[in-house]
DNA sequence: ACAGCCATGTAATCGGTTACATGATTGG
DNA sequence: CCAATCATGTAACCGATTACATGGCTGT
């Protein structure tokens, strides 16, 4: 019996953010989004837009000026005070505190790989992550620092946690596999 | 329809890790683990290990040594493969794309926020970031890196996600705010 | 004509978690 | 003796996703 979700509150920030808006849109902004964490299914986001409806915090309409059958949503008050609260410290600890990283915790159970293989891991996601970051530093170019200030934060915020990552990778590939080397010298 | 869960392999990679165990002691890792991303409860250890058990990856058996009624159990030849193969790049788009960061999608919508909700959003997420961060330094200690390499190596991951994190929200902050102190002097 | 996009929605399922339930052992 | 911990499990729920289903509009 969470109060609010995650997703919910993203939904209600679209269309905060960028005014006006059917769920398509939506839709549309989830499958456009670097990050492939929430499903843009149909089936994913007008559930969720019709429970923001039923709390009153997103207020559907139908809209007939063109010939096209579609509903047009906008946020209520309550929704931008529940946006708000939802934005205000001091945030849950899962929030702040570390984040899921399938990398990491695969890292966590590598000894279970030979060193060739161990070779491999490293060699194959090092390349995954710098055509992730490649692909994330084109995506900025996308957003207008100037008229879009907290999307351009957000992707930039993106980039520096795959440099991140990416730097560890290295470090710990090199360290890992050099103490392999000394293990063969010794052996 | 998935193939297999992160839970369960991590469930698996513990046993591998830990060799024969408990449910219990599984649980009790979950509860210890400075990740908050699973939940610890038998509700939720339980029926994932009984899934493993009738896929045949983990073998269990009663143990009456002690006193105690309790069940051990193992890792299967089979259960290994599914690790490794878990392990084996490449791995899925989701692996190593962006990951899910509360904090980033927050930053996302924070023009949501007045200038000094922005400000006070910026200064209690630092102080938090700060006290995660140092929670998981000292945390490090606790793992011998000569004896636990990986867990050491994943540990020390989190902390350099941590410090990026913390790095980034420091200078956005500075950002943000000297952006706000110019628009109210123009005004 | 027809492919592809716009646009909306539902039903079944799935994986995970909360809450509930039980009892034995151990240490102070 | 009593609290805490060891130890196991189940039932109900919940939120999200997949797969299914429908139909209108548009550009070629």
């Amino acid at each position: 019996m969470i109060d609010v979700t995650d997703i919910e509150m993203v939904i209600l920030g679209i269309v905060e953010k960028r005014g006006p808006c059917t769920p398509y849109f939506v839709r549309k902004q989830f499958e456009h989004s670097p990050s492939p964490h929430f499903s843009s299914s149909p089936g994913s986001i007008y559930p969720i837009i019709a429970r923001l409806e039923s709390k009153k915090w997103l207020l559907g309409r139908d809209d007939n000026t063109g010939k096209r059958n579609r509903k047009m949503y906008r946020i209520s008050v309550a929704g931008r005070r529940a946006l708000r609260k939802w934005l205000t410290p001091p945030l849950p600890r899962t929030a702040v505190g570390l984040t899921y990283d399938p990398l990491r915790v695969r890292m966590y159970f590598l000894n279970s790989l030979s060193p060739d293989e161990m070779t491999q891991f490293f060699d194959e996601t090092i390349e995954q992550l710098q055509n992730e970051l490649d692909r994330a530093r084109r995506d900025l170019l996308n957003y207008d620092r100037q008229t879009d200030g907290f999307s351009w934060l957000a992707a930039k915020c993106g980039i520096k946690s795959l440099e991140a990552r990416l730097r560890f990778m290295r470090d710990a590939a090199s360290h890992v596999l050099t103490e392999c080397d000394e293990s063969t010298q010794v052996n």
